[in-house]
DNA sequence: TTTACTTTTTAAGTATACTTAAATATTTTG
DNA sequence: CAAAATATTTAAGTATACTTAAAAAGTAAA
């Protein structure tokens, strides 16, 4: 039924996957191959390949698209990605900046067997340590709640850090060093796009953070709708 | 410094290492190739190429034997698969016919910095849950205990056991619902080689072991010379 | 020791996953 | 809107890791 692929296949199906929904990003052949550090023409042929398999929908010069198997696949990857990324940090240990570099070789060769261990093992989490969520084992997204980016909150607010996007070791030193993590309640003071400047307030502290590094945390209204207000509001318009 | 090899090469490598331990075992090409399910020519060319990598020695005709950067590699990949099957059994809970599988696919995908991380939560185990030994990050094999094989050792004395060599689920089965496991004690009643079967006494019962199972049960003396006796023998000889 | 058998090697060919270079299509811009 | 810039595709070629078929070498048996 499901036969095997090879790891530049998943790493190609699950680059389409990240750049369909990340925004700033297109899924042309061109920016898988710069992602993935092959030629244009490789990535042409590659997709040409996967549409033979159904796993892409490929016309020529169109924008690659994942067909509802290759969307599957792509979950499934991020899925064991995002679960090794939280096992390997909260059992092992692993920094933040190691913890990607690791689930990235590890995804390609774990089986769906073991991957519910892993979850079990976890207590079925829903998010890795970077806030993302973890896809669950039909291959469905969690829902993600209504977060921004930190660098387009409005002013005056307080917010919850929801993601931490970054990726490198100094990123992550730098959040720790201030305290900042998934979870963690701000205040954003001002936004300044002129200076391309976020000021935030983060436990009595003010800090004035880049708009590369306010574009690099993703935070939700803090005293926003909690899920009872959610709910509420929905069965009022239900009508109950 | 060290180039990065496919998993096709590491699974040649470490055949022909398992192999040229093993006893009723050959390292030619047409060993390999029956191992691994590919034929005799693709080991033949295999060979020929990983020998321009100086990896293992090469001359037509000749089994084939490991270069010193061979054999390091077999130990590493060996480490990993060990290490990986201790944590699967031991944290996870999976059974023994589960881990082998699952070792299998994750060992090639494991840096030496992940595999130094499982062996220290783990404690830095010396065997696996088969009783194998698991090789130390510099390459070198724990000193292997005196074992036997079970179907070979002498009646009449106690043992214990060392190392449960199969593999599929039946003989775990067989094995745990009898309390045969690494560390148990037995006595051997009498070998019966011309039916080619093994008495011996566990707990109190007696069992008939087909000679296919009592050659997949590794055993040591268990009244043998102790650490210390040894210890003492060796200070003998040097004359103290 | 010559024949029979097995194994290994060589030769030719395939699929995957790339490459560079040139041709072609699309997009952007003046 | 046409020219310039950019992106994509096609074409031709490479390395890896296989395949089958036939030739050559080694091993075993009568």
């Amino acid at each position: 039924m499901k036969n095997p692929v090879s790891i530049a296949t998943e790493n190609f199906i699950k680059t389409i996957y990240r750049f369909g929904q990340k925004k700033g990003h297109d899924t042309r052949p061109g920016s898988i191959a710069r992602e993935l550090g092959i030629s244009n023409a490789a990535a042409t042929d590659m997709a040409r390949k996967l549409a033979r398999k159904d796993l892409i929908q490929y016309e020529k010069y169109r924008e690659l698209r994942l067909t509802p198997a290759g969307r599957k696949m792509a979950l499934g990857i991020i899925r064991k990605h995002r679960l090794w990324e939280t096992f390997l940090h909260q059992v092992f240990g692993l920094g933040m900046h190691e913890i990607h570099r690791e689930a990235e070789m590890l995804e390609h060769q774990t089986s769906d067997f073991l991957a519910d261990r892993i979850s079990l093992f976890l207590g079925h989490p829903t998010t890795d340590p970077h806030g993302d969520p973890i896809p669950d084992p039909m291959g469905e997204m969690p829902d993600d709640p209504g977060h921004i980016l930190l660098s387009q909150a409005p002013a005056g607010d307080a917010y919850q850090v929801t993601r931490l996007s970054g990726s490198d070791k100094e990123f992550f030193e730098f959040c720790q060093a201030r305290s900042l993590a998934v979870g963690s309640l701000l205040r954003v003071r001002s936004q300044l796009p002129k200076r391309r400047m976020t000021e935030i307030e983060l436990e009595g502290t003010v800090l004035l953070l880049n708009a590369d590094l306010a574009q690099t945390l993703h935070v939700k209204p803090a005293a926003g709708p909690s899920r009872e207000r959610k709910a509420l509001a929905v069965s009022k318009q239900a009508g109950r």
